[in-house]
DNA sequence: CTACCATCCTGGTTGC
DNA sequence: TGCAACCAGGATGGTA
């Protein structure tokens, strides 16, 4: 589930719930994920008020104060789920892949929950040395920020010879782009994701930095996408996956140009950098 | 420096 | 129905 609009659904939501609220009690289920733990995070954590929930790219940031930074990740398959005193489940006791809870004065639990345990929970001593962490600081601009356009994309595509769509990949070049909205915005824009990257510039550039920012802000109005069993942290669907154009939509035809590639019957699906890409070869050169 | 590949893990789906 | 193979939203570290 968690690409951009993903991880924006999740931390809007934990900053409703979250934001001014004291955190009461930790549970550490397992050492770590991709990334060990740090060394005492419950005692690190228990005690602090939660002043601020903010993203950067895939990244969950949650301010304490002038207490250390958590920086969470949801990888392939991680879920947050709010649960408030009184709530369906609330009292259930966590799941096999419940890593951390974190319990919140008035009765609210937080579940971090990662079957395959690709994310990661980490800390930054302090809001100081937040920009400078090791998993921020060769990010890429906010694609939804004024610091990402036309001209600022191309000139990080100049010179790349790999595949736009393997370049759009790379967290460097803009930060919170995943497989899904990749195929879209690639899509919106007409562009070819086996074009090479450094001949995506001037108008085309344009073009696709203006999908891009489409594409996310369409995903994040409709609460992200869900698949399979993703929801929300309140338990409610995503429903951006029903707008989707091309991704998981091979052998369908093109909405774009309506036509159906003589070959494959419509939308193609290909291999690159060892990921699926959907796209209409006819109206994306 | 770029580019390609394997790898970390579990679970759901597909195909025989 | 059973079971094996394959596939999945990400990121990184090694090798060429």
């Amino acid at each position: 589930m968690p690409e951009l609009p993903e991880v924006e659904t999740v931390c809007r939501a934990l900053a409703r719930a979250l934001e001014g609220r004291r955190i009461v009690r930790v549970e550490v289920r397992r050492p770590g994920l991709r990334l060990p733990f740090p060394a005492d995070l419950a005692g690190r954590l228990t005690g602090a008020r939660v002043t601020q929930i903010r993203r950067r790219a895939k990244y969950i940031l949650i301010h304490l104060g002038t207490g250390p930074v958590v920086i969470a990740h949801l990888g392939m398959s991680g879920r947050v789920t709010i649960l408030n005193a009184g709530d369906n489940g609330r009292d259930e006791p966590p799941g096999r892949h419940d890593h951390l809870l974190l319990d919140f004065e008035g009765g609210t639990q937080v579940r971090f929950n990662d079957a395959r345990r690709f994310g990661l929970v980490v800390l930054a001593e302090d809001e100081a040395a937040l920009a400078g962490h090791p998993l921020l600081a060769d990010l890429g601009p906010e694609p939804l920020s004024n610091a990402f356009n036309g001209p600022v994309l191309a000139a990080a595509l100049a010179g790349r010879k790999t595949p736009v769509k393997a370049a759009l990949l790379d967290q460097r070049v803009v930060a919170g782009l995943g497989n899904i909205y990749i195929c879209e915005a690639l899509f919106h824009a007409g562009i070819s994701p086996r074009r090479s990257a450094h001949t995506v510039a001037g108008k085309r550039a344009e073009g696709l930095a203006a999908a891009i920012k489409q594409v996310l802000a369409a995903a994040i109005e409709s609460g992200g996408s869900s698949l399979r069993d993703y929801v929300q942290p309140n338990g409610e669907l995503g429903y951006f996956q029903h707008a989707w154009a091309v991704y998981g939509r091979e052998g369908t035809p093109c909405p774009g140009c309506d036509c159906e590639v003589p070959a494959t019957g419509g939308v193609q699906r290909i291999t690159q950098s060892g990921r699926s890409t959907f796209f209409c070869p006819r109206r994306q050169r």
